[in-house]
RNA sequence: GGGCCGGUAGCUCAGUCUGGUAGAGCAGGGGACUCUUAAUCCCUUGGUCGCGGGUUCAAAUCCUGCUCGGCCCA
């Protein structure tokens, strides 16, 4: 790191302590009695009583013999009062080697000070860690995206908003399973590393394994072993966790994410909407304390029932065409570039609708809205409607202009699973990477017979970027994906 | 992959248009101070201006290639 003789500086405090007797490493725990945040809010209680506090220092405000500090825990910031008559003038003199970042144990009196600040008023104070590095402005904190996410720990540590972000992903975590473990469903792990990589559309990672000398993919979706689990007579099973996909980054995509998917055996697309919408009216309300949520500026209500509109439906409503009666492919493509949709690299009817469902209605799409009976052609997983062989019992849920959730009554039938295929391999040959792959071993898994069933896929993170307001995923994973930086 | 914007002290930012010895605040260092909370007061250190090439008497500034990041598009 640069910044070399701040960095000297805190070493030769370190040293001076260390000549002093003092090891700021040495300690293996601090038992504390109280966070800094159950203080403030028990003070009544527990005024004029001693408490044990321990945090990150933030701030130092020296005035001679006395000194406040602002220390930090998760829980959030409390004032420390050190005063040279009561520490004692030994103790009080460490505090030349007190830096800020530094993590300090604090032995005190619970006070409020004449100003009305509730102080802890240290009788004694033990260094835990002490920090090397120079830490951001305390005053704009960690601005520059970049630095954000490089050095996440410090933007922890000094915007408050990003901590709240990633204690609310937790709870939406928690939520999801509390939610779904009440009402029955297992929470199952199946393979990352796949021989075959199924379920969605979309390029895998590729890596080796040495002993058996062979290539394998990262997962692309769990949904192809998550039937299996169906025929195997687990019936209601969900699995959250992580997924690759070797695409672009950009504001709604990082190349690994978090996807849940849900199966309810002998249950429809009716009830998998049912499920999505009273999972989403809970997290809403358990995490948010509302049913309301505030997005991009827009006011979202998520209380059910969701509407529900067909593809058709929604695109005449949107686009004012009837493209139920667009059957040619190039018919679809012209009208579709005459609102401004490239269709250049797509080749079926279906892929030229879903490419106007995403480029012209989705951002329009404010309120929750189910949109359902998707094209066979882009839904190589889902059953067909009885009726129109030609759409599937399928729908994708938008919110707050997102896809949020994609859906089906899950296709049982092998004869029709291996033309699915086909049709795919098809595609594949004429130069679609992302078209999906044969699977024989997930074949002969369904010809054992697979109960109907209802499948659910959430983006997690979408999901919590809408809870959280936030513009771009990489907000809501710890660690997006950067180029490393290049060191000297 | 394309377009636009940005990278200047540890951090937050001026300075670039209009070329002429690189600035501020915070942090850091020295000093004063026993109720401050962006503490205050006095003094003060700190720079590969992202990297390379070019133009020029002279480049943070103009041109160009690259690099990292942000936003938008594909």
């Amino acid at each position: 790191m640069a910044g070399e003789s701040l960095v000297q500086h805190r070493i030769q405090k370190l040293l001076e302590l260390q000549r002093r007797g003092i090891n700021p490493f040495a300690e293996e725990k601090f038992p504390r009695t109280h966070l800094a945040q159950e203080i403030k809010d028990n003070f009544p209680s527990l005024e004029g009583n001693n408490c044990k506090v321990a945090g990150r220092v933030l701030a130092i405000r020296s005035h001679g013999r006395s000194t406040f500090l602002d220390l930090q825990d998760s829980s959030g910031k409390i004032q420390i009062l050190l005063r040279q008559d009561k520490v004692g003038e030994e103790r009080y003199a460490l505090l030349e080697f007190l830096d800020i970042g530094d993590i300090l144990g604090i032995n005190g009196e619970v006070i409020k000070t004449k100003t009305g600040e509730i102080t802890v008023e240290a009788n004694d104070f033990l260094f835990l860690a002490k920090a090397l590095q120079p830490f951001p402005e305390k005053w704009h904190g960690l601005r520059e995206p970049e630095l954000r996410y490089r050095f996440r720990y410090l933007d922890l540590i000094v915007n408050e908003r990003t901590k709240d972000i990633f204690y609310k992903r937790a709870r939406i975590l928690q939520g999801i399973r509390d939610f779904l473990t009440q009402r029955g469903y297992v929470e199952v792990d199946t393979p990352m590393m796949q021989t075959i990589p199924g379920g969605a559309s979309a390029h895998p990672f590729i890596t080796h394994h040495n002993a058996l000398d062979m290539d394998l993919y990262l997962r692309i979706a769990p949904e192809l072993y998550l039937k299996r689990l169906l025929v195997g007579g687990m019936e209601k099973i969900f699995e959250l966790g992580r997924c690759f996909r070797n695409e672009g980054i950009s504001t709604r995509h990082n190349p690994e994410f978090t996807l849940l998917e849900v199966y309810l055996a002998y249950g429809d697309l009716e009830d998998i909407k049912r499920l999505t919408e009273d999972m989403l009216y809970h997290l809403a309300t358990a995490i948010l304390g509302s049913e309301e949520i505030e997005y991009r500026g827009q006011k979202i209500s998520l209380k059910p029932p969701f509407r529900c509109l067909s593809l058709y439906e929604v695109l005449k409503k949107e686009t004012g065409t009837d493209w139920e009666k667009i059957e040619d492919v190039e018919e679809a493509r012209r009208l579709a570039k005459s609102l401004g949709v490239e269709g250049d690299t797509v080749r079926t009817r279906g892929e030229v609708l879903l490419k106007v469902l995403e480029k012209i209605v989705e951002p329009r799409l404010i309120q929750p809205i189910f949109v359902e009976d998707f094209p066979v052609e882009v839904s190589p997983l889902a059953k067909r409607r009885r009726e129109n062989p030609y759409l599937t019992r399928r729908f994708e849920l938008f919110i707050g202009g997102e896809e949020i959730a994609n859906a089906f009554s899950e296709l049982n039938d092998p004869f029709d699973q291996r033309e699915r295929f086909k049709e795919q391999m098809r595609r594949w040959e004429e130069g679609d990477e992302e078209a999906q792959r044969m699977d024989e071993d997930f074949l002969l898994a369904l010809e054992y017979g697979m109960p109907p069933a209802g499948g659910l896929g959430i983006g997690i993170d979408r999901l919590v970027m809408l809870f959280t307001d936030s513009p771009s995923i990489r907000e809501v994973i710890l660690f997006p994906l950067l180029r490393p930086k290049e060191e000297e």
